[in-house]
DNA sequence: TGTGACATATAAGTCTGACTTTTTGTTCGG
DNA sequence: CCGAACAAAAAGTCAGACTTATATGTCACA
């Protein structure tokens, strides 16, 4: 499930990472290099690396004679997918599912607009394709397949916009989708009305018709809106 | 300028960072630690540490017995604020530009639908005085005036949204806004028609009217993207 | 001729210890 | 009371030896 896993360096990092990202230590703390690798046994060069990567991230800042000092959370780079995931895994999961599901709902209308005007004959019959396998799986519990299906529909959109900030959200969007159904409990079937709309809009794209397929859209993500302030008050 | 600085790490990252970006390598080459490390007259460890940040970065990837690997640009980290400087200062700073100013027009009407609704009155008046701001440096090319407050006034408006993905892309909007101004050369005084956009939108906020707030947002970024079709079509 | 096991070379990964540089806090003299 | 010199602390840098994974080539065997 990791993204790092390879290396040592990887393990420490996804370690040390969630912690900070938990708010194990209070913006302002100062770790020092040196304890940190004796407490992961390892050695200082690999620490140094870690410390490096986490400075990138803008999660920690390193100062001569000071040490590693923990930012406030206002500093971090939200958008990264590591940090993404991270605080997903954290404790303050539903207030983060909350802003990328803002998120969705502002970018996916909009990227959907785009699509219409720019997917290839090929991205429609993947929309297509998609849709379908949404319907086919929309009953009887077939969750993970119905999930596999909404996530790769949802790519598509992002991707045959043309905009390559809006094509490196599918991940996130991804995370949100997966989330809902895995943590958040997910008994009964999805809502046939939400399958619908994923019917309507791969053909509002195929069609050309972007106003009606960024209408739809902004019905979807309105739904995804209204289901987080129903499980999450 | 640049925020890296700081250290012999810094430095390299630096050069090799927009050198990447840049495309200077296609995706797929191989560089190898020890000729980048003789290369930039640096031991293997701050090299190794390099590599590491952009390996973070989805810039590179790193493989024993092959070397660090380029990777497509479809995998970059783009929301990353070093990578999109890099960008910015690179050959396709025009694509890049777009890319961001369409993000704006999808980001920034929600943003601003939120903050009608979250503002404190605190950030109310500070968007108030930022678009005073604008009204008073709108004429007689005071460019750089004009400059500062207009990207006041948009951070007012993502972080007062209450969503900390709006609020980081505050950074992202003042690069987009000073490239206009800068790069992009603007010979003549901002159009009044856009000053008088943020003026009502500062109003609108104040008065909690979210769905004119948002309207007039669209209005702005409208304005931006058309602009933008102006200078590079 | 194709195939699988095995050997080998290669480049990243790791560790250690010594040394340098910057910054901060203290102390001492004015 | 204040400023300048000083000392300590922690990150930063370097060099070299060693480890580990793995791509690739080799060779025997089918």
């Amino acid at each position: 499930m990791s993204t790092t896993g390879r290396g040592l360096h990887g393990r420490v990092l996804d370690t040390l990472g969630p912690e900070i990202t938990a708010g194990a230590y209070p913006p302002g703390s100062v770790l020092r290099t040196d304890e940190l690798a004796q407490r992961f046994d390892v050695s200082r060069s690999v620490m140094r690396e870690v410390v490096r990567v986490l400075e990138s991230m803008h999660l920690v800042e390193s100062r001569r004679r000071v040490g590693v000092t923990v930012l406030p959370a206002r500093e971090w780079n939200v958008y990264d997918p590591q940090v993404i995931r991270w605080r997903l895994a954290g404790a303050d999961r539903p207030r983060q599912l909350r802003s990328l599901t803002v998120l969705r709902s502002a970018i996916e209308p909009v990227a959907a607009g785009l699509a219409a005007r720019n997917a290839t004959a090929e991205q429609c019959a993947e929309l297509t394709e998609c849709a379908l396998g949404m319907v086919a799986h929309s009953r009887g519990h077939r969750l993970e397949g119905y999930l596999f299906h909404d996530v790769a529909f949802h790519r598509v959109i992002l991707t045959a916009s043309g905009n390559e900030m809006f094509a490196r959200l599918g991940d996130v969007v991804a995370e949100v989708l997966a989330g809902r159904t895995h943590h958040d409990v997910m008994f009964e079937d999805p809502d046939p009305a939400a399958v619908t709309l994923h019917v309507q809009l791969a053909e509002a794209v195929r069609e050309r018709d972007a106003a009606r397929a960024e209408r739809l859209t902004r019905e979807i993500t309105e739904g995804a809106l209204q289901e987080l302030d129903v499980l999450a008050p």
